[in-house]
DNA sequence: TCTGGGGTCCTAGTGCCC
DNA sequence: TCTGGGGCACTAGGACCC
């Protein structure tokens, strides 16, 4: 364990909220919400002004829209984020080799190894240039944690928040930690929180005073074990950089229950598909199928399946996938279906023909004995397939788009053969409202602009100003609510999607947001 | 009220091999 | 030949994180 805080954990603060609220004038100030737009979705982020309305991350959306109804509701745009994080990234390279990203907005940085500080004082100096170069490089602000081990340096950044730095000096870690409550603990969810309780440890300094004994038998030897030394504010994890990818997988929660077979084994096809293609975006293979179905009751089951060898064939993952799907009750109906490959390698081995062989022979008997619905399948096949695209255009909440004549702006709602666009540049006062046709040709997708505008010889600065005033013109659909009003075209097959890809495979994805319909 | 998506890690049960 | 145990691979489920 180090002597010195020469760890540090960069938070950027409500990340995906507030790079919208950057790049939309007229949402600055305002409670922003992102995350999936269906029946079923749920908070991805929000901002602090939505936090106020005691929204927050992982809530369900409808709940959200109860507690914030004027709030404005955004799908993701990874695309955009992934570039900002791309540029925090570098900077924090610029300050040691040894990064280690969490996610595209957190990670943590070895200072020592890139000899950046070496005590409490070139550690807090370097936090603090971190902080004015991600404000002038991307216009957001980040917290950041600095001390001995990565754990404590997580801690730190949590209680930096918002927009803040937090040096844990070594030699006040026990003391410090001691009054917290177990659930700041990484590692400490809601199951492990309650079986603590029910044992009256609630704090920290109580789970020290235990014991490393009963902690193991509360908890099992690793939990138990991982737990009592970060009670202790024993943390010597390293900071790794790079990270090998485990598995793959990809999963639809459905806005309704599906109940139909037919339609449970086309969809399980198409994930395996979809997720053979993010196995080959990331040029791995892997060994093992699992297939997770989530039950009309919530209840999840997972099913896997491993192969003599690695594959990235379609064909054998699919028939794979298949078959697992034979071995599940889905009387009910599904709300979600997955399909993941682990046991990953960089290649594909073998007698890969042998084994597509063997698939082959099993999905024929599979077909086999589903002969007798054949004539129904026909039927059904039918009603199930792609739905026709609609005549008009999606388009999809918060994107952006340029109008020849008016030029760049963001789709704040559509709907009825109308879309509402709010014409505004991360760099503009708040702009004005304007409703068209959704097939109006004038009207086009456009990139995401930088959030900050670009000087020669400089970083740049944060774009525009957050000035009041400028509000819309509104329109017919703009009415029915000042910011709420999103994607009301035909309900979409599936929830919006707003997972990142996995990090090995972030390279091969379109830029723009790849992983939208 | 109603619970996303993509991951990692751990535990426990079972079957197989030596 | 039978039995037991250790080690390992595989499977399923759960908890957690962002």
């Amino acid at each position: 364990m180090r002597t010195a805080p020469t760890i540090l954990h960069l938070d950027m603060d409500a990340f995906y909220a507030s790079a919208e609220q950057a790049a939309k004038p007229s949402l600055r100030g305002k409670a922003v919400i992102v995350g999936g737009l269906g029946p079923r979705g749920v908070v991805a982020t929000c901002s602090y002004e939505a936090r106020v309305f005691g929204v927050h991350s992982a809530m369900p959306m409808a709940q959200a829209r109860r507690l914030a109804p004027n709030a404005a509701y955004l799908v993701p745009r990874f695309g955009l984020y992934r570039d900002i994080s791309e540029q925090v990234m570098g900077l924090l390279r610029d300050l040691s080799p040894l990064v280690e990203p969490l996610s595209l907005d957190e990670a943590f940085v070895d200072l020592e190894a890139g000899r950046t500080a070496w005590d409490a004082e070139s550690a807090r100096l370097t936090g603090v240039k971190l902080r004015g170069d991600i404000r002038a490089v991307t216009g957001l602000t980040g917290s950041v944690g600095l001390a001995a081990s990565k754990m404590l340096a997580k801690i730190a950044s949590e209680q930096a928040k918002p927009d803040g730095l937090v040096l844990i000096e070594p030699g006040t870690e026990r003391e410090l930690l001691a009054p917290m409550s177990v659930r700041t603990l990484p590692g400490v969810g809601p199951a492990t929180g309650d079986h603590l309780r029910r044992a009256g440890i609630t704090t920290v300094g109580e789970i020290a005073e235990a014991g490393e004994d009963e902690l193991v038998r509360l908890l099992g030897k690793a939990h138990g074990v991982a737990l009592y030394a970060m009670a202790l504010a024993h943390d010597v994890r390293p900071v790794v950089a790079e990270r090998d990818t485990k598995s793959v997988s990809v999963e639809d929660t459905y806005d309704v229950d599906i109940h139909d077979r037919v339609r449970v084994r086309m969809e399980v096809q198409r994930l395996a598909d979809r997720c053979v293609g993010r196995l080959r975006d990331a040029h791995l293979s892997g060994r093992t199928i699992v297939l997770k179905v989530r039950r009309y009751d919530f209840s999840t089951l997972t099913r896997s399946e491993t192969l003599r060898g690695p594959t990235d064939d379609p064909a054998v993952v699919r028939e794979a996938a298949a078959r697992l799907l034979e071995s599940v009750d889905t009387t009910g109906g599904v709300r979600l279906l997955g399909v993941g490959v682990s046991g990953l390698a960089d290649y594909t081995q073998e007698d890969l023909f042998a084994q597509a062989r063997t698939a082959a022979a099993a999905a024929a008997a599979v077909a086999a004995a589903e002969e007798v619905e054949h004539a129904e399948k026909e039927e059904v096949e039918e009603a199930v397939e792609e739905p026709v695209p609609p005549a008009e255009r999606r388009w999809h909440a918060g994107h952006d788009v340029r109008h020849a004549e008016f030029g760049h702006g963001w789709v704040q709602g559509s709907g009825l053969g109308r879309v509402t666009v709010r014409f505004e540049t991360p760099g503009s006062p708040p702009g004005r409202v304007r409703t068209f046709r959704s097939d109006d040709p004038l009207l086009e997708v456009a990139e995401p602009l930088p959030l900050v505008e670009r000087r020669p010889g400089g970083v740049g600065a944060p774009a525009g100003s957050p000035a009041a005033g400028g509000e819309g013109d509104g329109g017919a659909i703009v009415a029915a609510g000042a910011w709420g009003l999103v994607a009301q075209f035909p309900a979409p097959l599936k929830s919006a999607q707003f997972s990142a890809p996995p990090k090995k495979a972030r390279a091969a994805v379109a830029p723009g947001g790849g992983w939208f319909p």
